[in-house]
DNA sequence: GAATGTTTAGTTAGTG
DNA sequence: CACTAACTAAACATTC
């Protein structure tokens, strides 16, 4: 390449008579062309590669040669990137090289032209495709049935697919045809075909008409929540879309890993960066009838970014918070697929519990994302709703949060333990601690009623047990697991949101890891860690790179911290998820193990800009993944905060990177290995409240159990649905206990926190699934060693409130385990309502101080902020940031994403 | 009464 | 064929 590189472009301009700084002009303006239409420039990168290849080589080429990296650049950049991780990735396009090449002389001026016809066809057959979809959707009624997995997977993809088009397509297909390579995980199954009729059965005829109507509005209920899918453009954009979340994820992840697919490294990047937008902690869900939030996340400013090309130049605005105002999750970019999501309830449970900052939402506020983020649910609709709450209910991993009344319905809740569960946007139960610990005691074998079997088994006196073993770990944890963790909690308002992703980084990882990516939240954690971690870091890894203060820096960066501080959560999240790229980048925590492509968390950079989420934010990174399927080379990533693309595809669409932000991380193989841990305990009892069981703990906590080999694929399987089966993983686990990690502020836990004590209303039922654990031990400081009950210490506890129980729920905080410890944290930080729980914080906490300095930085520019980091790598990287559009889309998701 | 939560029962499908 | 996972349905209970 390099060859080819350095000669041809000289060639090219001196053939032209164009100078670089007259190519980067147009590049500049072709960016910003394609930005303007947006669908265009998606469908373009997508099924244009090749042009689009071409142009961006040609940029590519002069950008690369020049190292300039202006803005214009940037497209280039993620092109280039993504040639270079074509290169390694099998499947990556193959367009690209080829066009440079081939067709070089001419075609530069072709480029441009080709790529303006390509937008007005792309517009075109936007609109054709529209009117099919909106005929198909009409036919389409019965969704398969998520299980039915595959099906229904290949359905969207091929309802759409067919009709997109596009490789895009969906993620399904993306995983497929992306990493066609790679197929391996779901390559079982292929995407089915579309909509399989049989399934109909199951869905109830008035899914099915709904899924029509869907379009066009939602369900009379209430809900304005979801405003249905935003845009329609998904169907426009041809592949894209649809799949976002979900599929971006467990694509993501599951592909990545296992296959080794370079790309899938670039996926994870995309993660979505949602937007968070807190909202309040109103139960009902924050949308606004106008709704308006779905659909801009995708179409707004950004959707158009996706792709491509075009980069995004300055984006800019971020309209989007404001169109989310409220929401306490955030929602993933880009258009939304109106066909039955492959995941399964749970994923889809996960994905948008996870959305959210403090990885807690109301019932009503999953139904608002579902709702949102798949069209093809709506509201109203009794269905889904019931299995959804039916999976709230039996599903270990969900916890249930139980909060003052005032305050609204209870959240439910995914804590840090259990991040592993979802990564790639799917769902494992093997991964969920308890049904692990069940595996082990009983052996029952994780049985999907993890909440029964695990009454069943438990015995209440594992609480105790856990409990004691849970504060031997915090008090010995692992070094590894120190500087994963987050330390902070994010309340539900943190705007850290990282996703789960961030929480799910390998502890075993280095500080490294840990970093950059974790964007703000991160930060926070990160910087009670950052210590911690340092200590970890340096005694573990030496990899990379020592704790850089870099890193640490970019953790500290988060720019949103610093408004984590002062503005209220929700308000953070919004901005934070928005502005502060960081957020997004614990996505990109790499998981372990191969899988999780995200690793990238790791050395990312994050362009200042990102992290001010104002302009596009590129975050550019290297991957050395091992999940790469070994690369060795140092992968190239970039993520996009917020383009559409949604996790999965990514690879190749480099297009799908683009944009908003990319994401460069180079993970140091080493790094990625982690092993698990996971521990973790806490279990929840269920409890069934009068009836039957009490609730048991799983016996051991111990770690090593992770799920079984065999569980695991079959729960890859099972899970499949989602796409991808994050298998891999395994190792990383997520934080929770990490030594430090404890801290108390898992997302999670926040809520609980918050609450600090009071809350429960109802012990029972409620109380355990979110209590069960550990939440106690955190929640008092002296106690948490203790409470083994979380209802005895609530009665001890003075401070509950009142009520026994509810003060013994609110013991029982959910806050996850592992955060115990301590010693710094003061257990109240917490905030108490979402909006005030800054307020609350000590002063002591890290966070507090990290916001302080966050809150600085920020004031002065975040341009540097964690950039310090930043800045080294990118050059490197050659990455501009792309400004996409999202630019800030900070969020990411978390996930999700 | 509606929204939530919890449970139980039954179906389908994949896997060993 | 047995298991298990994921769903669906529905009955019940609780809370607002």
């Amino acid at each position: 390449m390099a060859d080819r590189e350095a000669s041809p472009i000289s060639q090219l301009l001196n053939t032209l008579g164009i100078t670089r700084e007259e190519l980067h002009r147009r590049s500049d303006q072709m960016r910003q062309f394609l930005t303007a239409d947006s669908t265009y420039s998606s469908r373009v990168s997508d099924r244009d590669s090749s042009s689009k290849s071409s142009s961006a080589s040609l940029l590519r080429s002069a950008s690369l040669s020049t190292m300039s990296a202006s803005t214009s650049a940037r497209s280039f950049s993620r092109a280039s990137s993504s040639s270079m991780m074509d290169a390694s990735p099998p499947p990556s396009t193959p367009i690209k090289s080829e066009p440079v090449d081939g067709s070089l002389p001419q075609r530069h001026y072709d480029t441009m032209e080709e790529v303006i016809e390509r937008q007005r066809l792309a517009r075109k057959e936007r609109r054709d495709r529209k009117g099919r979809r909106d005929k198909e959707k009409n036919f389409k009624t019965p969704r398969s049935h998520p299980r039915s997995p595959s099906p229904s997977a290949s359905q969207s993809s091929a309802g759409f697919g067919s009709s997109l088009g596009s490789r895009d397509e969906r993620v399904d297909d993306g995983n497929r045809s992306n990493s066609s390579v790679a197929g391996s995980h779901e390559e079982g199954r292929p995407s089915p075909p579309p909509l399989t009729p049989q399934q109909s059965k199951y869905y109830r005829a008035h899914t099915a008409s709904q899924s029509y109507s869907s379009l066009v509005k939602v369900n009379p209920k209430r809900e304005s929540p979801t405003p249905i899918r935003p845009q329609s453009l998904p169907v426009s954009q041809p592949g894209l879309h649809y799949y976002y979340a979900p599929y971006s994820l467990s694509t993501l992840y599951s592909s990545v890993p296992a296959n080794d697919e370079a790309p899938a490294a670039v996926e994870l990047a995309t993660p979505t960066p949602t937007r968070i937008i807190k909202a309040p902690a109103s139960k009902s869900s924050p949308l606004p009838p106008s709704s308006p939030p779905p659909s801009s996340p995708v179409s707004s400013p950004n959707k158009p970014i996706v792709n491509l090309v075009s980069s995004p130049g300055p984006i800019g605005p971020l309209p989007v918070e404001d169109e989310y105002d409220g929401l306490p999750y955030g929602l993933p970019p880009g258009p939304y697929s109106p066909n039955k999501p492959e995941c399964s309830y749970a994923a889809l449970l996960g994905q948008a519990i996870l959305s959210s900052p403090g990885h807690r939402l109301t019932l009503q506020e999953i139904y608002d994302w579902i709702t949102i983020v798949y069209p093809y649910f709506k509201r109203g609709e009794t269905t889904w709703m019931n299995s959804i709450r039916h999976v709230l209910s039996t599903t270990v991993c969900f916890r249930k949060v139980t909060r003052d009344r005032s305050l609204g319905r209870t959240l439910w809740a995914i804590w840090d333990e259990d991040l592993e569960c979802f990564k790639g946007g799917g769902f494992r139960k093997q991964l969920c601690n308890d049904i692990k610990v069940k595996d082990k005691p009983n052996a029952n074998g994780g049985t999907k009623r993890s909440r029964k079997t695990s009454e069943g088994g438990g015995a209440p006196k594992n609480k105790k047990a856990k409990k004691e073993k849970e504060k031997e770990k915090a008090i010995s944890p692992p070094i590894l697991s120190a500087p994963l963790l987050p330390l902070f909690p994010p309340s539900r308002p943190t705007p850290h949101h990282q996703s789960y992703y961030e929480s799910c980084i390998p502890k075993s990882l280095p500080s490294e890891i840990i970093f950059p990516p974790l964007p703000s939240s991160s930060g926070y954690r990160q910087l009670a860690d950052s210590k911690a971690a340092a200590q970890a870091s340096s005694a573990v890894a030496p990899n990379s790179e020592p704790l850089q203060p870099g890193r640490d820096d970019g953790d500290l960066d988060l720019p949103p911290s610093g408004e984590d501080k002062l503005t209220p959560p929700h308000l953070m999240s919004s901005s934070a998820s928005a502005s502060s790229v960081p957020s997004f980048l614990p996505e990109l925590t790499p998981n372990d193990s191969s899988s999780s492509p995200p690793v990238s968390s790791s050395d990312m950079e994050v362009d200042a800009e990102a992290n001010l989420g104002v302009t596009p934010v590129s975050i550019s990174g290297v991957d050395t993944d091992e999940d790469d399927g070994g690369l060795e080379e140092q992968d190239v990533f970039t993520m996009q905060l917020k383009p559409v693309r949604f996790w999965g595809d990514s690879d190749k669409q480099e297009g799908a990177l683009q944009p908003g932000i990319q994401l460069k991380y180079i993970v140091p193989n080493s790094v990625l290995a982690t092993d698990d841990e996971d521990d973790e305990d806490l279990v929840k009892a269920t409890k069934s409240k009068k009836q039957k069981r009490t609730k048991d703990i799983p016996a051991s906590p111990t770690l090593g159990l992770r799920s079984n080999p065999l569980k695991a694929t079959r729960a890859a399987k099972n899970t499949s649905r989602l796409a991808s089966p994050p298998v891999t993983e395994g190792p990383s686990t997520p934080p929770r206990k990490s030594t430090f990690g404890p801290s108390f502020l898992s997302p999670i836990h926040t809520p609980l926190s918050h609450r600090g004590l009071h809350m429960s209303p109802s012990a029972s039922l409620a109380h355990y699934k979110s209590n069960l654990d550990p939440p106690p031990c955190v929640s008092y400081p002296e106690k948490t060693g203790d409470n083994e009950n979380p209802d005895e210490d609530s009665d001890n506890d003075p401070r509950t409130p009142s009520k026994t129980r509810s003060a013994a729920t609110s013991s029982a905080l959910p806050v996850t385990p592992r955060r115990l410890f301590s010693l710094s944290d003061s257990p109240f930080r917490t905030p108490v309502g979402k909006s005030s729980f800054r307020s609350i914080y000590d002063p002591h906490d890290p966070t507090s101080l990290l916001d302080d300095e966050l809150h600085r930085m920020g004031a002065a520019g975040h341009g540097d902020s964690p950039a310090g980091l930043f800045g080294k790598s990118r050059a490197s990287l050659l990455y501009d940031s792309p400004g996409n559009a999202m630019g800030n889309s900070p969020d990411k998701w978390q996930r999700w994403w």
